[in-house]
DNA sequence: ATGATGACCGCGG
DNA sequence: TCCGCGGCCATCA
C-alpha cells in the first residue's frame, strides 16, 4: 500500500470513529469498510494503539465484531473501556457481551 | 528475507 | 456460546 494513501486511511478512519454516536458502537471491521479500506480491521487496532492518552476520540466506541471489548477481560484497559461505555448507557450482560447498540447495523 | 505478532473477521463444528 | 482455523495486512525482531 502507497504512503500517501496510508495517511489517507488514517484521515477517514478516525472521521468515522468520531462519527459513532454517545452509547453507540461499530465493529474495527465496520470502521475500516466505512473509511474505504475493506480487510483493514486490524490496521485500525493499530492505530488506536498508538493513540496519544490526550486524544478526544472514541477508541472505546470501537469493539470486535462479537460485540466484545478486544482486550484481556481482566486487564485495566478492559476496564476502563467498559467502564467508559457504561458511562454513556451501553450495557453488558453477565458475559460481557454488549447489547444490540451498534450503530450501523 | 523470514517468521512472529497483533485492540480483527467469518465460517464451521 | 465457545473454540479452532484460515485469511487478512502492517510492523518488528
Amino acid at each position: 500500500m502507497k504512503t500517501i494513501e496510508q495517511h489517507e486511511l488514517a484521515e477517514r478512519m478516525f472521521t468515522v470513529i468520531g462519527a459513532i454516536p454517545r452509547g453507540k458502537v461499530a465493529s474495527y471491521g465496520q470502521v475500516a469498510r466505512l473509511a474505504g479500506f475493506p480487510n483493514y480491521a486490524r490496521k485500525v487496532g493499530q492505530l488506536l494503539k498508538h493513540l496519544p492518552p490526550e486524544s478526544t476520540l472514541p477508541w472505546y466506541r470501537v469493539v470486535n465484531s462479537q460485540r466484545r471489548i478486544s482486550f484481556a477481560s481482566d486487564s485495566d484497559k478492559f476496564q476502563e473501556q467498559k467502564q467508559r461505555l457504561e458511562a454513556e448507557g451501553v450495557t453488558f450482560s453477565g458475559t460481557n457481551l454488549i447489547a444490540k447498540q451498534c450503530f450501523w447495523e
